[in-house]
DNA sequence: TGAGAAAGTAAGTAAGCACTTACTTATATT
DNA sequence: AATATAAGTAAGTGCTTACTTACTTTCTCA
């Protein structure tokens, strides 16, 4: 038999070990981001991925582990693209409103392209996961040091309040996770509250600086 | 065999079936808070109240109606004390900064004294289940209602700036809501921000106020 | 005091779980 | 074309799960 024009490949065919390994890592992150991990069979992952349950345990130790690989995938993937640099250049020219404003929009934008992030890490959390804690503590940490820091400096300038920069720091970005969450656990038709990131952003920002200000 | 003194009761023995019903109850509240549904057995269950898994099935007929049982059981004790009660002399005063401080510390207190309740809502607002989804619905649009007119008619005073009050309400909100998930889940020995309920009441109600003043 | 009702248990059952084994294909290289 | 290697599967394994059955113990009250 004379092989055919190969650059079509067949749709769910033999795929090269990478190519599966991330392939179930894909289905499994869709999975567990809805179900948690008790909730999750590994049954439903081969089947979601078109493969017998034995390949996903040629991938992957076990269970845990599939699931921490796919905590690190996630987690990795998210500190590449940092969300400091946006912020880093308003910083530089002590443009209080943009500070917050891109902080906010870039949070937001990123919670509603990627809820399965937010699920996930709420899951984990939930369930006491070492690397989703790990990752909160570390991204959270940063964080707070980098807005704080702002926070200080402007304080030092006399143009915000005397006012514990941490607090601060928990009441804003309280205000964007809060909005995020409801948008994907609670109101997710937006019957309470529809407005788009962008308006969102700028009126919790405004609220913010009116907040703090000198 | 004369019948001593039964005033005394053996500590695990026989119960009437309320009083175990309770009991199961209880204990399921505070396992399924921690691990969740399909994170939690029925045997785990048994176990914590002391009893052979036939009895849970003697007072619950499967596992989902025991999981409904307590959620209705948390729902309804949450909506007899309601939070609105103590705000309502604060509103009547048009006193801007009681109504926003008391309702922040009212919940902080409550989210802190009953961690519990708030993973419990988390779990099933993840798993989707549907009693969890119309608790949070009926009490949320409450408070929306609730905080959200307050503002509609400070506006009107002229005492607020012109801005949506959902929005006011969800930032504020977000605040405390936040701050709870942190002490909760993410931040439990509260290294990065340590302060009273009645201190971060405080420093929210005033970020939010002056945030909104005309 | 003894019968009926309710609280309790030990020992199951079938289905589902994570995970394994023994084997079959496909593909790239020589 | 022959071979090594890796991708794939069918059919298990032993254990755990939610839930049941058949039975025993305790309490109450006529």
């Amino acid at each position: 038999m004379i092989k055919e024009l190969e650059t079509t490949e067949s749709p769910n065919s033999r795929m090269t070990g990478d190519e599966r390994r991330s392939q179930i890592l894909q289905v499994a992150i869709n999975l567990f981001s809805q179900r948690g991990f008790s909730g999750t069979t590994t049954k439903e992952i081969a089947r979601a991925a078109g493969v017998s349950e034995a390949i996903i345990f040629r991938h992957f130790a076990n269970k845990d582990e599939l699931y921490s690989a796919l905590l690190d995938h996630k987690a990795c993937n998210r500190t590449f693209e940092s969300p400091f640099e946006k912020v880093n250049e308003k910083i530089k020219a002590k443009d209080d409103y943009g500070v917050f404003y891109t902080m906010a929009l870039n949070a937001l934008e990123h919670h509603s392209e990627d809820g399965e992030f937010l699920r996930l890490m709420l899951h984990s959390a939930l369930e006491n996961h070492d690397l989703a804690r790990m990752f909160f503590e570390s991204f959270i940490t940063d964080v707070y040091n980098f807005l704080g820091g702002y926070i200080r400096q402007r304080q030092a300038d006399g143009e915000f309040r005397t006012i514990e920069p941490n607090i601060v720091v928990r009441a804003f970005v309280g205000m964007f996770v809060h909005h995020s969450l409801n948008n994907l656990l609670w109101d997710k038709e937006q019957k309470l509250l529809k407005i788009s990131n962008e308006e969102a952003a700028k009126n919790f920002a405004e609220i913010l600086l009116r907040g703090i200000a000198a």
